[in-house]
DNA sequence: TTCTCATATTCACTTATCCGAATATATGTG
DNA sequence: CACATATATTCGGATAAGTGAATATGAGAA
């Protein structure tokens, strides 16, 4: 009964948070702490989302010290290939998701919640 | 807020019951009754699933005498299209779904529940 | 009109989902 | 060690989603 896998991966997109977060981290990790910035919600919400996401497979984690950087998951299957695919055209169809991303960019070139040499990617 | 028009729209894909009616929508349009056989659901939950869908705006219907067929929509976003993109792959990551394909199959071949020059499409 | 058949809707109920508040864990710091 | 910081979990309650049973609607057919 697979059923159950791609109707959790669905489901991981019906939550306006997740959605959010899902196309945050297109852009490059986030720390759980950056990500509660930038969405403007309690800690323990993007928390509990953050592992919903886990839990479907979508995003992975990568500790460091104090700090937990969420990644996207690289697509394994064709589904979860195609299921990515869809975020690329959310802006058109909601254009005020946008402003997340413009708040992520911020944050990103100020350096964000951790200290300097935590990501491991340029900015 | 136009979110809530995408959040509607994946949240129609994580019912199980809506997501085999999408994936038989796909071969061709169907009426109510046989969607009911193929499914092996009760009429009023494909009813209800049936309505769901329409006003996510993903199926439409087409009424003959006492039918009514419903049918995919065309996509007329990238989102849209993108998201019935996902359609093709479940199979692979849920066999099991396969099964309303063949029974809808044998369903087609027999007739269904309507009478002959019902569907406007070859069969 | 009356009857039948295909489909849709309503209602009461159960279960799932999401949230805020509080608390726990875990890692680094002084 | 005690303390601070980053993140995770638990608990209780509110709201939403899905269901079965019963019923309504609406379009032929008799």
């Amino acid at each position: 009964m697979r059923t159950a896998a791609v109707n959790r991966m669905f489901r991981a997109f019906t939550d306006p948070i997740r959605l959010r977060i899902l196309l945050l981290l297109r852009e490059d990790e986030m720390c759980v702490g950056d990500l509660v910035e930038v969405l403007q919600v309690p800690q323990p919400t993007a928390s509990r989302h953050l592992r919903y996401l886990r839990e479907a497979g979508l995003v992975e984690v990568r500790k460091d010290g104090r700090w937990c950087f969420y990644s996207l998951t690289e697509a394994r299957t064709s589904f979860h290939a195609k299921l990515l695919d869809c975020l690329g055209s959310c802006f058109q169809e909601a254009p005020e998701l946008e402003g997340d991303q413009a708040r992520a960019k911020r944050l990103r070139m100020t350096g964000g919640c951790c200290p300097p040499g935590c990501e491991e990617t340029s900015r």
